[in-house]
DNA sequence: TTTTTGTAGATTGTTGACAAATAGCATTTT
DNA sequence: AAAATGCTATTTGTCAACAATCTACAAAAA
């Protein structure tokens, strides 16, 4: 009938317990509230979010193949701990994505993109001035995230955020070295030149 | 103790019930029994199966997040329809990929390596000669998931499997045209060639 | 005829209970 | 003291029952 159902409505008819409760574990890992390593109770997670253990366990599924958790039969489930030599394997294949959006980029991206792009550059600039590492680090994902984004291949997108959250188990990262922020602005404009020049080799080299 | 249990016991050990649902379920659509848009129902698996639903609840959250099937609340499970312009999408990806493995074998691929890559096309061209268009493509799986995998990027090779498995919902193909198989054969020698040249581009670019 | 309403059956969502396995600790044995 | 054994408590794995929702079809109304 309606076309557009009352927000909250189709808030519940979307979601399940099991997703909810997937996407409060996913929350809570990707916050740091559990670490790397953790045991997940089901029991104590089914009691805190109110639900029971069914749901937990679906969602645990879910998390499973998203590699956010382990899985050990009989003994439960634990947060990934990520090993160096699989984060260095994820740093190489998210440079290898970028690369490969860099070159896309560098034959259509349009006007009003480069734009907005180099907006997000001018903010992580006000970042560093403001010595706001936190800020500059959430502006940095997103201009990554946007630029992925506007390379137009949706399963790209989806897999690179993927990518994203699983690294980001690995070691909490000293984002407080406030002094190399400037470089890091400076490779963004570079990459935004590059892009803007129309040279596919050139715009994937330097991301 | 012993390092390596009766393989049987190691096989009850590591696998939940979850599991080999998971794997029969994927294996099931995989093989086609269950084609693109098929509902999959709760209670009719868990029967033929042999276990409750829950265990079978499980695996779908599995296949959901592997991207094998769609989940519609109160409504049940079905055998996802990739539509075209995703289909197209994750074409696009496997090539960038396959384009970034060619690089990387250009500069790190060892005799042994190419040998048992020219094994593969030489059986391929065998098939070619049967008229086997079903060895064929078992073969050139084969042949890609390889050179994947000596690319030497574990992550890399997950997630491009996922991608072959999640393709091949897409309209049943048409292994059948048995005509434009040769040419297909003549663009692996090429690749191989491009590969052992040594030059990242060229390598690329061929695959 | 077309649309709407109502009802019965089937299917999914969720829960609580029971069975099986594990981990920790005390006890026994060497 | 060190190692092995046995027991208990906790946790996970699985199941079956109940509640909520949807689907299909029939009856009633427009």
């Amino acid at each position: 009938m309606s076309s557009a159902p009352h927000p909250t409505i189709a808030l519940l008819q979307n979601n399940s317990l099991t997703m909810l409760v997937q996407q409060e574990i996913e929350r809570a890992i990707l916050a740091g509230e559990f670490g790397p390593g953790a045991k997940l109770n089901e029991a104590a997670l089914a009691l805190r979010l109110g639900v029971s253990r069914g749901p937990v366990r679906e969602a645990f599924r879910m998390l499973d193949e998203a590699g956010l958790v382990r899985t050990e039969k009989n003994r439960g489930v634990f947060v990934r701990d990520i090993p160096v030599d699989e984060a260095i394997e994820i740093y190489e294949l998210r440079a290898a994505m970028e690369e490969s959006v860099g070159r896309r980029l560098a034959m259509k991206m349009t006007a009003g993109q480069r734009q907005e792009a180099e907006g997000l550059v001018r903010a992580m600039e006000a970042s560093v001035q403001d010595r706001d590492a936190h800020n500059y680090h959430r502006l940095n994902l997103q201009f990554h995230d946007r630029l992925v984004e506007m390379a137009g291949n949706r399963k790209l997108t989806t897999i690179y955020r993927k990518l994203i959250k699983e690294i980001s188990l690995f070691r909490r990262i000293n984002l407080d070295d406030a002094n190399q922020l400037p470089a890091s602005a400076h490779a963004h404009w570079k990459m935004l030149r590059a892009i803007a020049s129309g040279e596919p080799e050139l715009a994937g080299r330097a991301m």
